[in-house]
Parts: structure tokens; C-alpha cells; sequence
DNA sequence: GACATTTATTAAACTGGTTTAATAAGAATT
DNA sequence: AATTCTTATTAAACCAGTTTAATAAATGTC
């Protein structure tokens, strides 16, 4: 768990008998490629930690799928949404590949919280990430052309290319496989 | 401080005391309708509860006007991305009318986190509705067209139509002000 | 009450996406 | 190797917005 560890410390400084205790509630899980971490009408218990692997995270409305995020490794990831208000899901977690992660209860991670200050710190602190991301996803969506946030996925998160089908990649930036085809080739003509 | 400690009290429950000791720490401030609460490249250490009037809290770029949010009574503000990262400030925070605060400095409110746990879990809490609130937005933003977001403000939020000029509206939106004129027109028409 | 300024609408030409359908290219299966 | 299934591209018609410019309506000021 040496990846979550090194997570978790990039965040604040946890001392090793914090961590150890923190450490002990993760559990490891795999899912094959193709099954579902999460299906809509669930309730989500689980908090995760991405090993090794890909997830989608989306919704299918009136027959659309709408990819919301792409989770790989080192993303910790839940439907927190849902998870925050104990509501069922609206979503799925789909396992795009075969797919390690850790994984720690809500009961457990309070448990965790209420034993170590350093760890609700952190607990805190990426509920903020969370928060600064969320915020710059808005402006993204709010200021920027389809292209330019095209342009920006790629130099972002270049190896997402690599491992994930294009159409999938043409709904998470909210267009159709063929507007992110022309997309594409108005870019190759320059 | 009633409506304060009402809209406290609406997220968690807080002791008298408690309460008396965080309210002391909020000050009065008014501001003129037209001038400024915050301006780019300023750090802001300011957390404001709106008592009375209304706030625009926009960017300017490339000449262009883009307003990110509305903030009228019961709402607490600040730019929180730049309030977070204790970074300078990029937006504007505007009086659209003559507005009344109430303000802590975050060095106050960290005060009183760590006086009393009731008050923290009600910073944590906020910080939740806030991540349900943006979440909701970047849903809206993608998955709806913007008549439908037109309409939704509309429903859920009337009284901006009354005190807020059209084109900062359609800035809201992300439209320009022909465009939403365009929208209305072809609503009007059913 | 007249004038100037701000705000909202309309028109016309344009643009970046959509949908539908056909085709091409790539990957998996037998 | 041939077949089937999935994924990506292209074309054509369409649509909801844009920009620019003119006009109309509302508001504020002297």
C-alpha cells in the first residue's frame, strides 16, 4: 500500500502509528474488465483508492451515456454525491479494464477520522482538492470551446488516449463521437 | 444576527453559547451599491453572510464579462477558490445594490472552529453543500441545453429576474444577450 | 418634459456543433 | 483466413447559438 501511503502524505503529514491505524480498514478488491463497482439504485458504502486500473463514471439518461470521469491510478474515488448525502445512486462505476483498488467503509473511515487528527486533516484537504477541481471544471465548461478543452485533455491526461475508446472520451468532454472526429481533423489540417 | 444564526442552525445544531461565542466575532459591513468587495490580484480574508442586497461575482477576460454566480440574502460568500488556496483573487466581487454584510476573517473563524466542535462540523457541513451544489451545476451544464437552464433559473430563482439585469443573465447562462433575448422570444411564442 | 444613456429586441450572415446514414478501419472469434 | 463486431471517419442537412449593426424601449438626469 505504499502508493496509498505516498497519496495520502501528499496531502499533510501523517505520523507512521496514525497511518498504521488508517492503513489496517483498506481492503483490497479487483474487478475484471466490463463489471460494475457501482450501479444506479445502489447505495454507495465503499470510499476507493485506484491500485491499478481504469472506472468510468457515468449516467445513462433517456439512452445516453454521459461520462462524468475517468478514475485511474493514484485517484481516490467514490460516487460522492451519493455517497455524501446516503441517497441512491443515479450512476454507474464501470471497470474499463481489469481493476485493483483499496477500499475503506464509511464506518470505517469515521472510525479512522475520530482516532487521528492528521487523518481528518487530510480528510478535510481533499475535500477542498475536490472542491478547487470541481471549480475549475466550471470554468472550463463555462469559458472554453469544445477544442480547447479537447486540447486540454490531451496534455492533461495524455495517457487516458492510450487506454480509453474515443467515443467514450467524446462524452465525457460532452460532444458526439462524430463532433470530436471533426474536431480532430480541423486540428490535423494545421 | 437572527437570520444568521438561523441559517447556521439550518445545517447542524449549535449550542447558545457556542453560538454567542462565533457570532462575536462577525462584524457589520455595508457597501454602496456599484462599488467593490473584492477586485483581481487582491488576496481575500474575508467570509461574508449576505444580510441585505445582492453581490455579482465575475471575472473579466478578454474584454468579456463572465458572471459565475449571484449572491442575494441568506447566502454565505467569498471567492472561495481564492479564499482556499490563499491565492490572489481573479474575479470581481460587486455591489448591484447597496448591500449589508456580516464578515469574520478567516483567522477568527479559525478560532472559533477550534473553540467549539458544533461550529466545525457546521464549516465541514457547508463545505459539503457546497460540493453537492457544484456538482449539481456541472451536471446542469452539461446535460442541459440552455433554454432548460433558462427555465430553472426562472422557477428557482424568480426574484433575480426582478432585481438583476437581463444581460448579466445571460452572462449567468453563458449566453450572450441576443441570444437569450433570441430564447425568450421563442418561449413567448408558445 | 426633453435629452442622453442604458438595456432589450430584431435581422442577417455565419459557425460549430447536431443527427442520420454510409463507409472504412481495426480487433476479436471461429 | 474469413467473418463478425466494434470503433472512427466522412458527408449532408439541420439547428441553436454567435457577431455585428440597427432599432426600440426603458431609465435617469438636467
Amino acid at each position: 500500500m505504499e502508493d496509498l501511503k505516498k497519496t495520502i502524505r501528499s496531502f499533510t503529514q501523517v505520523s507512521d502509528s496514525d497511518m498504521e491505524f488508517g492503513l489496517q480498514f483498506f481492503k483490497m478488491k479487483t474487478f475484471k474488465k466490463g463489471t460494475f463497482l457501482l450501479k444506479p439504485d445502489q447505495y454507495i458504502d465503499d470510499f476507493y483508492f485506484m491500485k491499478k486500473g481504469c472506472v468510468s463514471y457515468y449516467t445513462i439518461e433517456a439512452g445516453t451515456t454521459r461520462v462524468m470521469e475517468f478514475f485511474n491510478e493514484g485517484y481516490f474515488f467514490t460516487d460522492l454525491y451519493a455517497y455524501i448525502q446516503e441517497i441512491p445512486s443515479e450512476s454507474y462505476l464501470e471497470a474499463l479494464e481489469d481493476v485493483t483498488v483499496y477500499t475503506i467503509s464509511k464506518a470505517d473511515q469515521l472510525k479512522v477520522f475520530d482516532h487521528s487528527h492528521q487523518l481528518e486533516r487530510f480528510g478535510r484537504l481533499s475535500m477542498q482538492r475536490t472542491f478547487v477541481i470541481n471549480f475549475q471544471r466550471i470554468n472550463e465548461l463555462r469559458n472554453l470551446s469544445n477544442q480547447e478543452r479537447y486540447l486540454q485533455l490531451l496534455e492533461k491526461r495524455p495517457s487516458l488516449f492510450q487506454r480509453v475508446p474515443q467515443y467514450l472520451i467524446a462524452s465525457y468532454l460532452g460532444l458526439t463521437p462524430v463532433g470530436l472526429s471533426k474536431i480532430r481533423k480541423r486540428l490535423s489540417q494545421k
